[in-house]
RNA sequence: UCCUCGGUAGCUCAAUGGUAGAGCGUUCGGCUGUUAACCGAAAUGUUGGGGGUUCAAGUCCCUCUCGAGGAGCCA
């Protein structure tokens, strides 16, 4: 390997001087005395720029048989030229395939949707896909500096669980040795036992959930954010993901400025997330829904049209919490106050980005909880470790769950989870 | 799971029930500054599968299948 191996990102400090670069041909044009190709490697994309008068007889060939997306090792000097959106492109010497890509499926024009995923994995080396998962990339290190600065300890739940939590009708199943053993939904059963060691956890990896759910909102396996803290009340938990929202959505400004600009995202959408975010009770929920000609009765949900009105109203994330008990999870801590009441937590993102975070306070109290798994038809059994949270030095603690894909839609201003996530899978999709 | 709309060249899409088309891509030729380059030429089809109506079906009917959009549920 030559030692002026360079990458595209870095050219502009090498002007002037030879460079070598290996990557992929997005794209070739050439005339009679003139070719111009157009190399990524990964880190960046540059023009080289190949003069039949000044290159061998070989290179030039090279130039007339390249295809796209093959590999190429590109030796040449790196100038600047105002007409290169880069600044620079790369006078080249030499150009050597060495890979010849025949027949590339994903052509420069026009594809659909069902093409794109079924080439999912070349699909990936598209600008606006790249761009997509680099603003992933960022946030998902974003995730685990915030916790990290702020003393939390990561831990990683496990995958594979046993018996059911929430019915097992959107779990999916298998097989455990014998024994019914389930893809995990949700960490956050077994992030409330070690709150106990830590104080301040979290956990962040794949979740899974069998929902045959059809929408750009849906996935089947996503990533998912929970922190889980001993002590917090409520009050403090919707405080904590104001925090952390307006701590990723700053990150992702300060340092995804070129995806995002490739992408097209209206940036001021997104400086305008600041805190402090607009916070609403459930019933005054209602009555607002009620002034925009929609009629809900306490108890029931908002479906994603109600979600839409009421996120609009406001440029940042709204804050919906105190919904009915029984629309929540059992584990959620009811509100002295009004004990038909959950202290419960949905932070919903403007654009009609949906819900990005839901969660509680949790219940503490041994018999209440005893009492809320029988009531919900539960297997106590099932539920003995949880229950040893609240048998061995109970705590009152709170935590939420943030979905990494929908979040990543919204910062991209993407329409569909899809692209959100290397390799998407979705209802009845699982290739590649 | 339900509702709606689709499946025609490698891709994106046209085609009154009456000879299967275009653009892009590909191949060949031309061009010294291109940026989805441009100009000229050529090749490319079991119209998703099965059944039916008709003198005649890509087109109408039934069925299966695959896909897209939406709903419910959720992050």
């Amino acid at each position: 390997m030559s030692d002026n191996t360079v990458l595209i990102r870095n050219l502009s400090d090498h002007e002037s001087s030879e460079v070598r670069l290996l990557g992929w041909i997005e794209k070739r044009r050439s005339s009679g005395k003139i070719g111009f190709l157009e190399v990524r490697d990964g880190s960046g994309t540059v023009q080289a720029v190949i003069s039949r008068a000044k290159v061998d007889e070989a290179t030039w060939q090279a130039v007339q048989d390249v295809t796209q997306e093959s590999t190429v090792a590109v030796v040449g000097t790196v100038a600047a030229d105002a007409r290169a959106p880069s600044g620079f492109e790369l006078h080249a010497t030499s150009v050597t395939i060495l890979s010849l890509t025949e027949d590339y499926p994903i052509t420069p024009k026009d594809h659909g949707t069902a093409f794109l995923m079924e080439h999912r994995h070349l699909w990936l080396r598209s600008s606006r896909q790249r761009a997509i998962l680099r603003v992933r990339s960022e946030v998902s290190h974003a995730i685990r500096d915030f916790y990290s600065e702020r003393d939390f300890v990561l831990i990683d739940s496990p995958i594979l669980t046993p018996a059911a939590c929430e019915g097992t009708s959107t779990l999916f199943a298998t097989d455990y040795f014998g024994e019914p053993a389930f893809l995990s939904q949700s960490g956050q059963l077994y992030l409330e036992p070690a709150a106990a060691a830590f104080g301040k956890v979290y956990c962040f990896g794949p979740t899974f959930r069998a929902e045959k759910s059809k929408t750009r909102r849906h996935l089947t396996e996503f990533w998912m954010v929970e922190p889980e803290v001993a002590f917090l009340e409520f009050p403090g938990l919707c405080d904590l993901a104001e925090e952390f929202i307006t701590y990723l959505v700053a990150r992702v400004l300060d340092r995804c400025a070129e995806p995002l600009k490739r992408l097209e995202r209206d940036q001021s959408k997104l400086e305008s997330v600041q805190g402090p975010f607009p916070r609403m009770r459930y019933r005054e929920a209602i009555t607002t829904l009620a002034d925009h000609g929609k009629i809900l009765e306490f108890g029931d949900d908002f479906g994603a049209e109600e979600e839409t009105i009421l996120a609009n109203l406001h440029d940042r994330p709204l804050m919906i919490t105190h919904y009915p008990a029984k629309a929540k999870a059992f584990y959620m801590q009811p509100d002295a106050e009004d004990e038909d009441l959950a202290l419960a937590l949905d932070v919903i993102a403007p654009e009609g980005y949906g819900e990005i975070v839901g969660g509680s306070q949790r219940v503490h109290d041994h018999e209440l909880l005893l009492r809320r798994i029988k009531q919900h038809d539960l297997p106590e059994k099932a539920f003995q470790w949880y229950l040893d949270v609240r048998k061995y030095g109970s705590f009152p603690h709170s935590g939420f769950g943030m979905g990494l894909e929908r979040f990543v839609a919204w910062m991209t201003g993407i329409p569909h989870l899809r692209e959100s996530i290397p390799y998407p899978r979705m209802l009845h999709k699982i290739y590649p």
